[in-house]
DNA sequence: TTGAAAGCGCTAACAC
DNA sequence: GTGTTAGCGCTTTCAA
């Protein structure tokens, strides 16, 4: 089903510039002719090899023609003829779902665009069917390689037919060890550095509302806690670490167990429940930061930097996760197989921890 | 897409499924050698074509071979051959800063998909440069078409050479009109409907806090209000209406000038400032909806399902534009030049609006 | 019912 | 320096 409709058009005159997707497209050939070389010298011309030496004479008359017919390189051709295109898969279980996955694929467009690649997405939304499809569709169309991610970090089976082409998980990992290159969040680092801004804030009795739900962020964010106080010279006191669900509605509800506490901070699983508890607190007539300092994780835009007040957090790094996927697929990163890499989760500072004034506050 | 479960064998017969990445992949030619028949004939017997005779027997021996060589069609060629890929590119001006971007690829990939095509994306934040690079990346994989979709509903420039492949405007459109197909939000019918919770909460006197930076939102959701009020009977009361910046630092700011306005009900430009004014209102001691009822507009998850009380809104139909706009790309749905199309923004009830009872409420 | 062969647009040896 | 000539893997007449 070619399209046979050359611009019938009255001149004749092989110049035709910035014609409309409709016509006919421009080959190399036609370059060749207007030019009067071959397409050998087009092409040579057009991918500037090195040690082709092209009279400057020549390579003005090609370059000219190629403006002139607005010539377009078919990549399909090209690709055809190399073997492997200049695309990159990404498989994701969420776009959608969440604003989370926006920035992974951010990240691992900027990324592979710096190097010449192009983003092919899937979302498959979980869908087994359709993610089987989607990485089939790639490896026909000669992915480079396919970064296959999740929208939070989690262990997942990898698809056999992933194996087929080059990849890496990003924000997730294979639970047998030592089968896959894969990247993610510093779970453990974020959790001290949550820990460490109520620290530096001068509070000592903190709180740490987990999630009731088992993840890698549940046990790594716990750790740094535990970490972070023990680094402090402060003992763990499992008192003070009780479980909710991480939303809103987990966030409020766990007020009243968190005022029994006697605590001057809290470190809330995630930014949601931190938004939850600022409902529960100020119901309470508490006010934050005075009353009780709070910080979350995640650095959820449109709610940490806009609650009032602002929302100390750690961020999980989306974009860094993408960009280092691709980086590592690329070989441009050591990507080993035995462990994930780890990319750290900066903190965040904002109002809701008060900067620390040593002789206000008593242990 | 051919499915090739099987394990690998044990010796060295030709069959090798399953092959990794690494190793030549298979062609046409193997498939066409191993069934003992012409690489024409496999062709037929892949694509299934309609008036293909081919001997029953024939078309065994050849789908065993494909299955037990594992072999995979290269779209390349494929594409190469026929002129068009079967990609439709997206270029979107914020995959990244935005929640809702992410809802366009969802919708524009789901519809795809259906179709046989993939998306090929390109995020640009806005760069020309690279929205440049972008489209010229896709003309040369010879998408069947581009969607050009920005993160906000506003006029647009179109690129010049987004002009040489089949394209439509999605979440935008061209300030002259007649030169592009697009498909956008239909704003008013939003701001009716935003304005009809309230009105069919009881309300009467409805305040609206408008947006300060100029678009066609601002203008659609204002015309709305006021269509609404008419056709309720309700005369239109400029001095309820007044601006604020569209995020939680402008409603909760708007918090002050609301109050003197003796109204019982608010219908905010968007959710932000929805949340703002949750706060500013708590502030003041008020509740809602007992004192005050709110809508805002967006629906965005995060912030409009989980204040308390969850907030009444208008959806903005952001998978919907996605889809539709595949559906006018590939002539599915009508796609005039002279407007665009508007897609209908429901309204999403909750607890920030009372059930209306007649009773309780006084004009 | 099937095979032979001519390309699709481009690159890469290898001539000249 | 530049042209000739094979293909890359696939589809598609046209014959047989």
């Amino acid at each position: 089903m070619i399209s046979q409709e050359r611009e019938s058009g009255s001149a004749a005159t092989p110049a035709m510039p910035a014609r409309t997707g409709r016509a006919h497209p421009v080959t190399l050939r036609e370059v060749a002719e207007l030019a009067g070389v071959s397409t050998a010298t087009v092409s040579l011309v057009i991918n500037k090899k090195k040690n082709a030496r092209i009279a400057d004479e020549t390579r003005q008359r090609v370059t000219e023609a190629i403006t002139q017919l607005g010539y377009r390189p078919n990549a399909m051709a090209k690709t055809l003829v190399s073997g492997t295109s200049k695309f990159i898969g990404l498989v994701a279980d969420g776009v959608a779902t969440t604003p989370f996955a926006g920035q992974i694929i951010h990240g691992a467009q900027d990324e592979a665009w710096k190097h010449g690649y192009a983003l092919l997405i899937a979302n498959t939304e979980g869908n087994q069917e359709l993610e089987k499809d989607a990485i089939a569709m790639m490896l026909e169309y000669k992915v480079r390689g396919i970064l296959y991610s999740t929208w939070f970090h989690r262990p997942t089976e990898i698809p056999a037919t992933l194996r087929e082409s080059d990849f890496v998980l990003v924000n997730c990992f294979s639970p047998e060890s030592g089968t896959a290159r894969a990247v993610v969040p510093d779970e453990t680092q974020g959790g001290q550095s949550a820990a460490g801004i109520l620290l530096r804030g001068g509070h000592r009795r903190i709180a740490f509302i987990n999630a009731t739900t088992p993840s890698p962020a549940r046990d790594g964010r716990l750790q740094g806690y535990k970490d972070a106080l023990s680094a402090a010279g402060i003992g763990f006191d499992p008192a003070l670490v009780f479980e909710a669900y991480p939303d809103q509605e987990g966030g409020y509800g766990a007020t009243e167990r968190l005022l029994t506490l006697g605590v001057s901070a809290v470190y809330c699983y995630n930014d949601r429940m931190a938004m939850g508890l600022y409902d529960g607190l100020r119901e309470n007539g508490l006010s934050i930061p005075e009353d009780m300092a709070v910080v979350g994780f995640d650095n959820q835009e449109v709610i940490a930097a806009h609650l009032r007040p602002p929302l100390s957090t750690v961020s999980l790094p989306h974009y860094e996760l993408g960009a280092a996927g691709v980086r590592m697929l690329l070989g441009l990163d050591a990507a080993p197989l035995e462990s994930a890499v780890k990319i750290a989760c900066p903190p965040v500072e904002r109002a809701s921890v008060a900067v620390h004034s040593p002789a206000q506050r008593r242990a």
